[in-house]
DNA sequence: ATTAAATACCTAATTTTATTAGGCATATCT
DNA sequence: AGATATGCCTAATAAAATTAGGTATTTAAT
């Protein structure tokens, strides 16, 4: 993801979050998506998006159907079963982490 | 950091803040006001904090003393003029990650 | 008709960043 | 005496993204 170098570590939680809200999705759908979604703020490169959906594929969290949609092939992911309930753990922890983030960011030591 | 393996890459972000609202500061000082200030939620290991404090001061962004306190030394870092710079801009564009990340999260493809 | 841009998939090599797993030393608490 | 806390650090590995490509079809522009 190219975020100028910060915010790395979300990829899985985002891939996951978009197939939730949107159903079967394929790749270059969800680099399109986050570019929009994000007001062009934020990138997912192929090179980091098709890795990372291959091991959520191999770790059961993704199923796959391919389709040949105006001559091109496009390869549909969707939640499986055990990918739902890991994205609902993922989008809570990751909203847990920004919150704490905020905190450090605003942290001050107390003087006592 | 460990943060349960989401939101990489923001430490340098997280140290130039730090100093910018505490003053000086020394790394393991740092390692407690993250853990504190994120109410246990985030921990920064020294092994990821080190190597990011020499890099932050061998490019110009923090400065510093070493001192003896009760026996054991400490090396405070301080922020530079350039660090100074830095750490906001690192801040602005963090909260813009973040927002942008929020309404990633969000995003629905519009069905036309 | 040719070229550029968009669509659509992908990988290999490198770099960046953090984790795991230590080392070393002093001070305080039990 | 031993554990915990304080305080610095690094080396080897792993994880994740970036850089830099490759292949192929379709559509828009020149």
């Amino acid at each position: 993801m190219e975020t100028g170098k910060i915010i790395k570590g979300s990829l899985s939680a985002i891939i996951l979050q978009l197939l939730e809200n949107n159903g079967a999705m394929y790749g270059y759908e969800m680099t399109k998506a986050v570019r929009q979604g994000s007001m062009e703020k934020m990138k997912v490169t192929e090179a980091a998006l098709y890795p990372a959906l291959h091991k959520l594929e191999e770790s059961g969290m993704l199923e796959t159907e391919i389709k040949f949609v105006e001559g091109r092939q496009r390869k549909y992911y969707r939640l499986s079963e055990n990918g739902k309930a890991e994205g609902r753990r993922q989008l809570e922890h990751l909203q847990e982490m920004i919150a704490s983030l905020q905190q450090v960011l605003d942290f001050r030591l107390q003087k006592s």
